[in-house]
RNA sequence: UGCUCCGUGGUGUAACUGGCAACACGUCUGACUCUGGAUCAGAAGAGUUCAGGUUCGAGCCCUGACGGAGCAACCA
């Protein structure tokens, strides 16, 4: 307290989400013996984008602040749509995430047999029966939102008959879509879910793991809550999307449960980004229509693809902490997402020199022969990273967008009669240029001043704008991949008359050649993260071989200049 | 015209059991700078969808509107 009684408050509270805050509540209340067990559940259909990223840091991190666990469990129930080759990548990127599972890798899968004999107990409790009728027709009886459902003719079929009818349907005596299983809710329910759901369909489709063992699977809503039960999770936590289904999946657990344990479901808003889209079904669409190079483009809004354009674990967990979790069904501004990688490779990123429109300048007093190297910090954030020595001499090439013959007031960089230092090594002044037959700036000529060498402090001279450069006689070529939204409308799905596809930005790759880096940085590897000074961050891509480096960029640098310049 | 959920600066979130709207990003100034980056200092910007009500006092409680989203896959 202090003197004129303004109470201090010692504690200073990071806020906590309403989820975090359920899951406090239920530790001091003792609830489930003090225990906190979450899972991850994806679907082996796709790859994971960054949607999927803000449930995975929900459920392991809650998990780890509070001392429980997190399983990973495939929710593998439909045969048709799921491969093994999702199986690996998933695991891969939640592994890049910086997230561990230990033992616990499971798969809806490997409940089936359980998942079999209760449908099996229901039916015998009366609670669920085989309907004989097509899709169309059950859809038909099964009302709308606003007009309630009629009751199956099936629905009140004796419990032998069922039982016989269901193990049947398990040989593989019957068709696939000729019959179902169902439960006995209410056809009246105001809840769609509730109108006597299917529970099991007939597949007679290769699964992934279990093979041709069984010719039926369970639906979602069937698996899902049983799966959590026979886990011990107590907090099943998902989108928004399914809080409809939670009286589903109470249902199912109360009917399934033998004690007072019970997985509760809580529901929060799912991310979305403006200028791309979410669906894995888009994803899937924009790759399989080859819009973009598969599901890791850079441009993509999945992990593989933001791993590949170069952006870190720690700056997406930055991010999703940025944005929270609610019940708020929001739009998340990407420039958020943007600000937090620079923020993260500002401090990781080392700085080197890269030329992407590169003109080459000649230093008319500099001796011809003469070749200088120069010693350059790494990271002005970080003297832990060291410096290097880079080459000087006459040639150097620098940004063509660094020189103006009839420059405006604000512009701080090279023209005739101007003064610029090269970072690093000295001012220079341009003296004159010449021209190719097109008209484009060939090459500048300018002197430099001896006395102006960085580190001389003497020289006391200063000069508005410094450049980077890159000696022409020793830089390296290499490809630079430029990347700009996706799309060009800020929710392409917004707009329910246009296809989504009309939004897409025909710019949004930007491919340069001849682009010219300091030699070293050939041998980078891929994912390999530099700042290209006052450029921005970029990444060795994938593609990249000591004979022909590729770059991607990250994300410029904020650009002042540009915005003056609009 | 049913059920469920939601409605706070431009965007995303805060505001403990009601006490006079906070933070981040963005924007705009200015300082510093051998990156027009970073950093630092500061400013503008909402009176909480609307209307009633309860209360000394409401973003928080009540009622009613309005607006948005989800739900009618043998998908998850």
């Amino acid at each position: 307290m202090s003197e004129n009684n303004i109470p201090v408050n010692e504690e200073v509270k990071t806020p906590v989400s309403f989820i975090e805050q359920i899951i406090i509540d239920d530790l001091e209340a003792g609830k489930n013996g003090g225990r906190i067990h979450t899972r991850f559940p994806p679907e082996p259909n796709g790859y994971l984008h960054i949607g999927h990223a803000k449930a995975i840091c929900l459920n392991f991190g809650m998990a780890q602040k509070y001392g429980g666990k997190c399983n990973l469990r495939f929710d593998d129930t439909n045969p048709v749509k799921e491969d093994v080759e999702y199986v690996d990548s998933i695991k891969e990127d939640i592994r890049w995430l910086g997230f561990d599972w230990e033992d616990r890798e499971y798969y809806a899968s490997d409940y089936f047999g359980e998942l079999f004999e209760y449908a099996v107990d229901l039916i015998k409790r009366g609670l669920a029966y085989v309907d004989d009728q097509s899709a169309e027709i059950i859809a038909e009886q099964k009302g709308t939102p606003t007009k309630a459902g009629e009751e199956s003719p099936y629905r009140n079929r004796p419990i032998e008959e069922n039982l016989d009818l269901f193990y049947r349907m398990n040989e593989g005596e019957f068709d696939e879509g000729s019959r179902v299983l169902r439960v006995k809710i209410d056809m009246a329910s105001p809840n769609m879910h509730m109108r006597d759901p299917i529970i099991y369909r007939i597949l007679k489709k290769e699964h992934h793991r279990t093979g041709d063992k069984w010719n039926v699977y369970p639906m979602y809503d069937f698996a899902h809550g049983e799966c959590d039960y026979y886990e011990g999770i107590t907090h099943s936590l998902c989108t928004l999307e399914f809080e409809v289904h939670r009286p589903l999946y109470d249902w199912l657990v109360e009917h399934l449960k033998s004690d007072d344990y019970r997985p509760r479901q809580i529901e929060f808003n799912r991310l979305n980004l403006t200028y791309t889209v979410m669906s894995k079904r888009r994803l899937l669409e924009l790759v399989q229509e080859e819009r973009v190079k598969g599901w890791d483009d850079p441009r993509m809004p999945t992990l593989c693809g933001l791993r590949r354009r170069g952006y870190t674990p720690e700056s997406i967990k930055k991010f999703i902490d940025m944005i929270g979790y609610t019940k708020v069904e929001a739009i998340n501004d990407v420039t958020l997402l943007e600000h937090a990688v620079r923020d993260d490779l500002n401090i990781k990123a080392p700085r080197v020199f890269g030329v992407l429109n590169p003109v080459k300048v000649v230093i008319t007093n500099y001796p011809d022969d003469m070749v200088e190297e120069l010693e350059l910090i790494n990271n002005p954030e970080d003297e832990s990273m060291g410096s290097r020595k880079v080459h000087f001499c006459k040639e150097v090439y620098i940004e063509r967008e660094d020189f103006m013959e009839d420059p405006p007031n604000k512009f701080f960089r090279l023209a005739p009669g101007r003064e610029v230092r090269l970072k690093g090594a000295y001012i220079v002044k341009c003296d004159s240029f010449k021209r190719n037959k097109r008209g484009e700036i060939k090459e500048i000529y300018c002197t430099y001043d001896k006395e102006t060498k960085s580190g001389n402090e003497q020289s006391g001279r200063r000069v508005k704008g410094t450049l980077h450069w890159v000696s022409a006689r020793h830089a390296v070529d290499a490809e630079v991949r430029l990347y700009d939204r996706l799309f060009k409308h800020e929710n392409p799905l917004e707009d329910k008359e246009t296809d989504f596809r009309e939004f897409l930005n025909p710019d949004s790759l930007e491919i340069l050649e001849g682009c010219k880096i300091e030699p070293w940085l050939a041998d980078a590897k891929p994912l390999e993260k530099f700042q290209f000074q006052r450029m921005g961050y970029f990444c060795v891509d994938y593609d990249s071989t000591p004979d022909k480096p590729v770059f991607n960029r990250t994300i410029s640098l904020k650009d002042t200049w540009a915005k003056i310049n609009k």
